[in-house]
RNA sequence: GCCCUCGUAGCUCAGGGGAUAGAGCAUCGGCCUCCGGAGCCGUGUGCGCAGGUUCGAAUCCUGCCGAGGGCGCCA
C-alpha cells in the first residue's frame, strides 16, 4: 500500500475511534473516519475532525489539535489547522522520495493485492452467432476486458465468460437456410457475410411458408439432439466464432475459445432450475407459464410483474438460462462474484434475476467488503456526432472489424504524417497501437453509465484525455533514455531528491497509483483509471517543461530526474495495460 | 401510469458530503532558438428548476422539467 493517504488514514484512524468512543455505537462507524482527501491547498486535507466533533458536541479544531497532539504524522507528513477544523497535511520530502524508490523497485508498482482473492467470473462481450459483431458489441467487450485485466492484478482468479447468443428459434431457419446453400455436415463453412446471411434466411422465413415450417421442424431437431442438425449448428457456431476472433485479435482483449459459454451450454440446466424453483415453493403458475413472481416488481398495470421461467408454449428464454448460469457459476466453478457486463436497459431483467437467485439461496454469501456477489455492469449507448445511435451513413449499425480497420488507418495516416521517418514495420504495430488504443480508450474514458459519443477525431487527438496523449507522454519518456542511452532499469536504485514543486507533485502522482486501481475496482470504473492516467501525464508534462532532464545541472539532480522519468513510463505503460492499451516505445 | 439511468463552461467530459467546482477542445491574448512544438502561460463562461437534510450539498432526500431506456412469455 503506497497510497500517501492511506497512510495517513491508517495513522489517524485509530486517534478518531479512541476518540469516538463515547459515541453511540451506531454513529461511530461514520464518525471515527478520518476522511482523508486530496486538496488543492496542500497535499492532503483530514476533514474527519468536523463530524467527530459534532457528534461530541466539541470544538472541531479542539478534537483537531488532540489528534496531532499524539504526533502521528511524524516521518510522514507536517500537519496544520485550518478554517473551522480542517487538518492540512504536507508530506515530508523525505517520507515521498523513500515511497517511491519502493515503488520503482517494486514490480507491482506499489499496488497493493486484495487481502481476500475471489473467484470472480466476469460476463462479457457476447455477440450472436450467425451476425457479425457491431459498434453495439464495444463497450462490454472492452469494459470487460479491462475489468478482467485489473481483477487479474490484484490477484483475483478471474474465469472470462463470453455468453454467446448460440441458442433459440431462429436457428431453425439459418440452419435450413444453410441446408439450401448446399452445406453438408461436418463441412467447413465460408460464409462470406454473416449479416447477408441472416438477413436472406429472415427473407425466406417470411416469404416461404415450406421454408417457414421446414424451420420449425428443424428448431425440434436441434434440441432434440439430432445429428446431423447438430453437426449444421456446429460448423454454424464455428464460423461465426472464427469472426469473433479476428474481431478479438485485432481489438487484442484476452478472450478465446476456452471462454465460449454459449446458452446452448446452459440448456441442459434447466431442468433443474425447474425442480429447484418448484421445491423451493418459488414457482407458480401464471396465464399458463411457469413463473416466479419476486417482490417489487410490477407491470404497466401495477400487478406483480413476473420472471418467466417457463413459457406458455413450453419454451425456456433467457431468464431461465441466466438463472441455471448462476447455479453453475456458484456451485460448479465456485465463484464468489458474478460481472454481467451488459448494457443498461436490461437492468430490470438482472434485478429480477438476481432478485429470484437470492430468493432461492443460490447467490453466494456477501463478502465482509460489503459488495454485492452479483453486479449488473451496466452501461449506455455509443452515439455519433448527432447524439443519435452512431450508425455508418447509410444507416446500418457499424461493424465492428471495419470500425477497427478504419481506426488503424486512421492512426496509420497520423503517424505517417507527423514521424514519417519511423521503419515501415514500427509504423505498423504503432499505428495499430494508437488507433485500436483509441477505440477502447474513448469508450473507457467516460462514466460507463453515461452514453458515449464516437468521434474519430477526438479520439485520434494527441491532446486533452486520450490514448493517443498517453502513448505519446510514454512514448517521450522511452526517448529520453534512448538519448541519454541509459538503460531505464539502470536508474532504479537512485537516490530521489525532489527539489522542486513540479517534481513533487510528479512523484505524489505516481505514488497514487494504488489507490487510482483500486478506486477503478471498487466502483467497476475504469474511467477512474483513465483520469489518473491523463492526471498522471499532465503532471509529468508539466514536471518535463520546468525540470530539465538530460541538462540538469550535476548528476544527482539528472539521475533523480530520471528515476522520475523512469517510474512515470511504468505507470502510464502499466496503467493502460490495464486497461487492453498497448504504449509502444517510440511512434 | 409505474420504475431505472442521465442532466456540470459554447462543445466533449471529470469531480459524487468538505474550504475558492476542474480538464481538453473552441475563443481571445501572450511566451519560448524547443532534452520529440503532438509545447508553455494566461483569459471568459457553468452545477436543469424548486424545496429539504447538514456546521457544510454539484454530491444525499423529495417534487418538477428535459433526454434516453424498461415495464409477462424475443434475447
Amino acid at each position: 500500500m503506497t497510497d500517501p493517504l492511506a497512510t495517513v488514514a491508517s495513522r489517524l484512524a485509530p486517534l478518531f475511534a479512541d476518540l469516538a468512543d463515547g459515541v453511540d455505537a451506531e454513529v461511530r462507524a461514520a464518525v471515527a473516519d478520518p476522511v482523508v482527501r486530496p486538496s488543492n491547498r496542500a497535499d492532503a486535507q483530514v476533514n474527519g475532525a468536523l463530524p467527530l466533533a459534532k457528534a461530541l458536541g466539541a470544538n472541531p479544531r479542539d478534537i483537531a489539535q488532540r489528534v496531532l497532539d499524539k504526533r502521528p504524522l511524524v516521518g510522514i507528513a507536517g500537519a496544520e489547522i485550518a478554517g473551522p477544523g480542517f487538518i492540512n497535511i504536507t508530506f515530508d520530502d523525505d517520507f515521498i522520495a523513500a515511497e517511491l524508490s519502493a515503488v520503482v523497485d517494486d514490480d507491482r508498482l506499489g499496488v497493493h493485492r486484495a487481502e481476500r482473492p475471489e473467484i470472480v467470473v466476469i460476463d462479457y462481450s457476447a455477440p450472436n452467432v450467425a451476425k457479425e459483431m457491431h459498434v453495439g458489441h464495444l463497450p462490454s467487450t472492452v469494459i470487460g476486458d479491462s475489468l478482467v485485466r485489473i481483477h487479474t492484478f490484484v490477484g483475483h482468479k478471474v474465469i472470462r465468460e463470453n455468453h454467446i447468443g448460440d441458442w433459440g428459434r431462429q436457428y431453425g431457419m439459418l440452419i435450413e437456410h444453410l441446408v439450401d446453400l448446399g452445406a453438408e455436415p461436418g463441412t467447413h463453412l465460408s460464409v462470406g457475410d454473416l449479416d447477408a446471411f441472416y438477413k436472406e434466411a429472415n427473407v425466406k422465413l417470411e416469404q416461404d411458408p415450406e421454408f417457414l415450417e421446414r424451420s420449425r421442424r428443424r428448431v425440434v431437431l436441434l434440441q432434440s439432439g439430432d445429428p446431423e442438425t447438430t453437426a449444421l449448428w456446429t460448423s454454424l457456431v464455428d464460423v461465426s466464432t472464427e469472426h469473433f476472433n479476428r474481431v478479438y485479435d485485432l481489438l487484442g482483449v484476452l478472450l478465446t475459445d476456452d471462454d465460449l459459454a454459449g446458452e446452448s451450454r446452459y440448456q441442459p440446466m434447466v431442468p433443474d432450475v425447474l425442480t429447484r424453483l418448484e421445491a423451493a415453493g418459488l414457482l407458480t403458475e401464471s396465464d399458463g407459464a411457469l413463473v416466479v413472481f419476486p417482490p417489487g416488481f410490477t407491470n404497466r398495470e401495477g400487478e406483480p410483474l413476473p420472471l418467466i421461467i417457463k413459457s406458455r408454449s413450453g419454451g425456456f428464454n433467457y431468464a431461465t438460462s441466466d438463472l441455471a448460469c448462476v447455479i453453475d457459476r456458484v456451485e460448479r466453478v465456485g465463484a464468489n462474484r458474478m460481472l454481467y457486463v451488459v448494457g443498461a436497459p436490461q437492468a430490470q431483467h438482472f434485478q429480477m434475476v438476481f432478485a429470484v437467485a437470492r430468493m432461492a439461496g443460490w447467490l453466494p454469501a456477501e463478502h465482509d467488503a460489503g459488495h454485492d456477489p452479483a453486479v449488473h455492469v451496466a452501461f449506455g449507448n455509443v452515439l455519433g456526432a448527432d447524439r443519435k445511435m452512431f450508425r455508418s451513413r447509410s444507416g446500418e449499425s457499424v461493424k465492428f472489424i471495419d470500425l477497427l480497420d478504419e481506426a488503424v488507418e486512421r492512426a496509420r495516416a497520423a503517424v505517417g504524417e507527423k514521424h514519417a521517418d519511423l521503419p515501415d514495420g514500427v509504423k505498423g504495430h504503432v499505428a495499430r497501437a494508437i488507433g485500436i488504443g483509441a477505440v477502447k480508450y474513448a469508450q473507457l474514458s467516460t462514466d460507463r453509465m453515461r452514453d458515449s459519443v464516437f468521434d474519430w477525431d477526438r479520439m485520434l487527438s494527441f491532446d486533452g484525455n486520450t490514448a493517443p496523449y498517453l502513448q505519446y507522454a510514454h512514448a517521450r519518456i522511452c526517448s529520453i533514455f534512448r538519448r541519454a542511452e541509459v538503460e531505464r532499469a539502470s536508474v532504479r536504485g537512485s537516490a530521489t531528491a525532489l527539489a522542486s514543486e513540479h517534481e513533487r507533485a510528479l512523484a505524489l502522482a505516481i505514488l497514487s497509483y494504488d489507490a487510482a486501481v483500486w478506486d477503478t475496482l471498487d466502483t467497476l470504473s475504469p474511467h477512474k483509471l483513465c483520469t489518473y492516467l491523463y492526471d498522471l501525464a499532465s503532471q509529468f508534462t508539466t514536471f518535463y517543461e520546468h525540470c530539465p532532464v538530460l541538462r540538469a545541472d550535476d548528476d544527482a539532480t539528472r539521475q533523480s530526474r530520471l528515476v522520475l522519468c523512469d517510474a512515470t513510463a511504468s505507470v502510464l505503460g502499466h496503467g493502460l495495460g490495464l486497461l487492453g492499451i498497448d504504449a509502444p516505445e517510440q511512434m
